[in-house]
RNA sequence: GGACACCCGUUGUA
DNA sequence: TACAACGGGTGTCC
């Protein structure tokens, strides 16, 4: 299970939403909330807990987000703050329960760096943007999205081949692969960097038509 | 004769450096210096000893610091630290120091809050800044730098656009631009992608020839 | 326990 | 560039 999370806040303090997108192999659904009047960081939390609060059993999942704050919270400073009785430290309401949420759970968490391409974070991102950008307005009409079940086309990551061509400005490109898992074409992709290093290898996000 | 100092460490301990403005009517001159291997609050005490040190002859200064370190220090503990023999008291070269370098002028101390916008202050402290990045860098190359060798080929990265061709497998690359800089070809990609959501962006490590 | 300073990092806004 | 929030730390003293 791979679940990505984001919060946003519009001002900070200010309007926030926090949204995740969890997968299982080709499923994907996602969750998202806001707070009229809420921080950066609660809505970094709050997308974590509710992505793992919204798993119906134990499971082992792979984390990501971009906000160091919640991951070295969970798995560095978190045992420090409880023995030291948690002073000083903010916003432990949503660190408890994370905690808790987290420790049903086989949580590999991960970072990624905000706004660097990251398709997933960037897909979560805007979730999360427009879910504080409805509590701005009022928390009133959320974009009915009562439509698109069932997809048919699936994402999917193209490790893209680029070499050389005639010119200076030119190039060929090949696509080598195409990968369900973003990881794998990552992989395979740096494979290939190190294999054949006349060219260049990259991941493309791209969608495959499903049969 | 009026003189602000501030130090400044990038990472505590680390590399530091001190700087003070000295102004008498409307002639400045200004000092600076730093350490590869230092604390904040020596590098406070080297801005004041360095400016009084600077002094030619005995003057009446009002000095002024953000370090309540410094000021308190100089002007209420140090007595008490030389009657109990300088035990437990840290930095006693230092202060031994600027006690000499004040002793020979009339000295009216101040303090003003850091970082909140008293101009003066803020010059300072930019100057120290700038001295402890000097250090950081290895202490060598001030300003002043004189040429590089050109060389006749320069790594360069270039921002790759690929847009699905004609077959599945297929796809037309371009080059977009091609920069220097590896971090803002990354932006240039990632503004692009934003953009235009119908093709991946990617930066693609290149050289260029130079002229 | 308090104060001042010096950082490191993330997010967000203009 | 500048501002803001949030977190973690060290250097030092009382």
């Amino acid at each position: 299970m791979e679940i990505w999370t984001d919060g946003a806040c519009l001002g900070n303090p200010g309007p926030g939403g926090w949204a995740a997108i969890l997968r299982l192999g080709s499923r994907e659904r996602e969750v998202s909330g806001g707070e009229p009047d809420t921080t950066n960081n609660r809505m970094e939390l709050m997308a974590a807990i509710s992505a793992l609060e919204a798993l119906t059993r134990p499971s082992k999942v792979r984390l990501v987000s971009d906000s160091e704050y919640v991951l070295k919270g969970i798995s560095e400073w978190l045992p420090g703050w409880r023995a030291r009785g948690w002073k000083k430290v903010k916003n432990r309401d949503l660190w408890e329960r994370l905690d808790e949420a987290a420790a049903r759970h086989d949580v590999a968490w991960e970072w990624v760096r905000g706004h660097s391409g990251d398709e997933m974070n960037e897909r979560v991102d805007k979730l999360a943007v427009a879910e504080a950008e409805r509590q701005k307005a009022g928390g009133a009409a959320r974009p009915s999205r009562a439509e698109a079940p069932s997809p048919r086309v699936e994402a999917a990551h193209a490790v893209v081949r680029v070499a050389p061509g005639e010119g200076d400005l030119e190039a060929r490109v090949s696509v080598v692969r195409v990968l369900r898992s973003a990881a794998r074409a990552a992989d395979e992709a740096a494979r290939l960097r190190a294999e054949d290093p006349g060219a260049a290898y990259f991941v493309s996000p791209t969608e495959v038509a499903g049969g």
